[in-house]
DNA sequence: CTGTATCCTTAGGGATACTG
DNA sequence: CAGTATCCCTAAGGATACAG
C-alpha cells in the first residue's frame, strides 16, 4: 500500500468525482442514459422521478460543461437534440456497476434482475463490454 | 444482456446507494475511515474539510442508523467513542475504488500516486484485500 | 421539442454556545 | 471527548408560465 504522512493515502479523487457527477439529479441521467438508452430532453422529463425543467437543463448543462455528456443536433430527427455520454462519461460504468453490486446486494426490495446481478459478479467486464456495444 | 420492458434494467440499486451514502460529508466520512483510518469524532472533525459538529454527529447517526458504520467504546480509551465500518461499510470499498481510478484519470491535479493507481488498474483485488486487512 | 425565467418554499448546512 | 441546541441564511429545488 502506499502510505502519506504515515496514513493511508487520503483519495481526493473521491472528492473530484463527487463534484463532477455526484449530485443526486446527475447520477439519475447518467443512469438513465447508460442503462436506459434515453437520449433526449424529454425522456429524462418523463423518467417518472419527478425532475423538473429547470433542474434537468442545470444538470445537463454541468454534465457537458463537466465533459461527461455531449449534445448534438440528431442527425435523423433533426428538430430533436440528441445527448450522449463522452468516453469520460462511459469510462463511469465500472462506477455505476460498483454502485448496482452494493445497491442490489443491501436494497430487500431490489428491482435487479437476479440473472444480471450474477453476470456482473461472475464477469464485470462482460457486462462492461456490452453496456459499451450498446452505447456506440 | 437483461431487459425490462423493451429497455435495459433501470438501475435503481445506484439510487439506493446513493440514498445511503451519496451525501457529501457521508461520502467523506465513509472515505476518511476507509483511507486514512480515522475512527474518532474529533478525527473527522479535523480532517480539514470544515465539517461542523452538528453536521458530522447527524451523518454519523445516518450512517450507523443504515448499518455502514458501528460505534462502540473503545477498550482500550474507555472515554473515547470508536467508530468502524460494518461488513456493509467495507462492501463499499469497490464503489469508493471505482470512484478513484475515475477521478485519478481525469483530475489534472489530482494527489493519487501513480505507483497506487497503477496497482489498482493491475490488481484491484490486491488493493481491496490489502484495505480490508488493515480495516480489521 | 428544448429549454428560460420567475417565484416561492424548504431543507441543509455553517457558526457558535453549551452539556454530560 | 462527543456530541446537543439554536439561530440564521443561503442555495437547491419544485411549480409553472412562457419562449425560440
Amino acid at each position: 500500500m502506499v502510505h502519506k504522512k504515515n496514513k493511508y493515502w487520503c483519495g481526493c479523487p473521491i472528492r473530484f468525482t463527487m463534484k463532477h457527477f455526484g449530485d443526486k439529479w446527475s447520477f439519475l441521467v447518467v443512469r438513465d442514459m447508460m442503462f436506459k438508452g434515453k437520449k433526449y430532453y424529454n425522456e429524462f422529463l418523463e423518467a417518472g422521478e419527478g425532475i423538473s425543467t429547470n433542474i434537468l437543463a442545470s444538470r445537463l448543462r454541468d454534465l457537458e460543461k463537466h465533459g461527461v455528456i455531449s449534445k448534438i443536433r440528431d442527425p435523423e430527427k433533426k428538430s430533436k437534440v440528441l445527448y450522449s455520454l463522452t468516453s469520460k462519461g462511459k469510462e463511469l460504468i465500472p462506477v455505476m456497476l460498483a454502485m448496482i453490486e452494493w445497491g442490489s446486494k443491501h436494497d430487500p426490495n431490489t428491482e435487479a434482475p437476479q440473472e444480471f446481478i450474477e453476470n456482473l459478479r461472475n464477469n464485470p467486464e462482460k457486462i462492461r463490454q456490452d453496456i459499451l456495444k450498446r452505447l456506440e
